[in-house]
DNA sequence: CTGATTCATCGTAAAAAAACGATAATAAAA
DNA sequence: TTTTATTATCGTTTTTTTACGATGAATCAG
């Protein structure tokens, strides 16, 4: 019990999924629209405004850069982060792609 | 430690991130393009095409309509579920309302 | 060179998620 | 009424996530 099942599914699956789960914490959430109203920003900015330690807004960061939906170089001490928007853009494009199929349709539950 | 701080974050923020964590596991994706595709289904239609339990997909599916993206209603014995397309509406008005803010400004990081 | 700042990483603990089998509940069929 | 089919729920185990403090590494200021 408690195997990892998820490789069973399709790529496109796994990504989409992986993308939702990057932006699936609030926290998350909260960094990115810091960094979409600031376009960029160092660590130290964010830690001031969330209501978290420091380690783990660090832990966020990387989370969010592992998914790819954020950059970041080292500026001197401190680091420095910003959107990848084309990641967002990509993730629009399969979402929709996905699920845009049968909308037209407007089911009624049986 | 292991505190919970979710609740120290804005109302769409928790709900944004509440909607992504639904779609971050690739089964509860498969799921939903099923339903996408065929309008409607019970349970064991969606049994069969995912590699996994009945019971697990069962929770899956709970989840999915404990969050909002689906509908279900028991057809005696079976179960049917179709997608609720009005929840999808909102999660993409919210998810752009966030982001859409400096798009235009294309930041280079750094 | 020393001290201060800034951030990432490590170790750890508590909580939540993922998965399954077994069992209960429900309604149709016999 | 008894059986059968379908689904939900319960109990359990393993894994992952969340969060923190403490420690390290890197750079700037003095």
């Amino acid at each position: 019990m408690a195997v990892h099942k998820k490789e069973e599914f399709s790529v496109k699956e796994q990504n989409l999924a992986a993308f939702a789960k990057a932006i699936s914490h609030p926290a998350r959430i909260a960094i990115l629209s810091v960094l979409a109203k600031r376009n960029q920003c160092i660590c130290g900015e964010i830690v001031e405004v969330l209501p978290l330690a420091q380690s783990t807004v660090s832990q966020h960061l990387k989370e969010l850069k592992n998914a790819g939906l954020i950059d970041g170089e080292t500026d001197g001490p401190r680091s420095c982060y910003c959107i990848n928007w084309k990641a967002f853009e990509k993730f629009n494009t399969d979402f929709n792609s996905l699920f845009e199929k049968l909308k037209e349709a407007n089911a009624k539950c049986c």
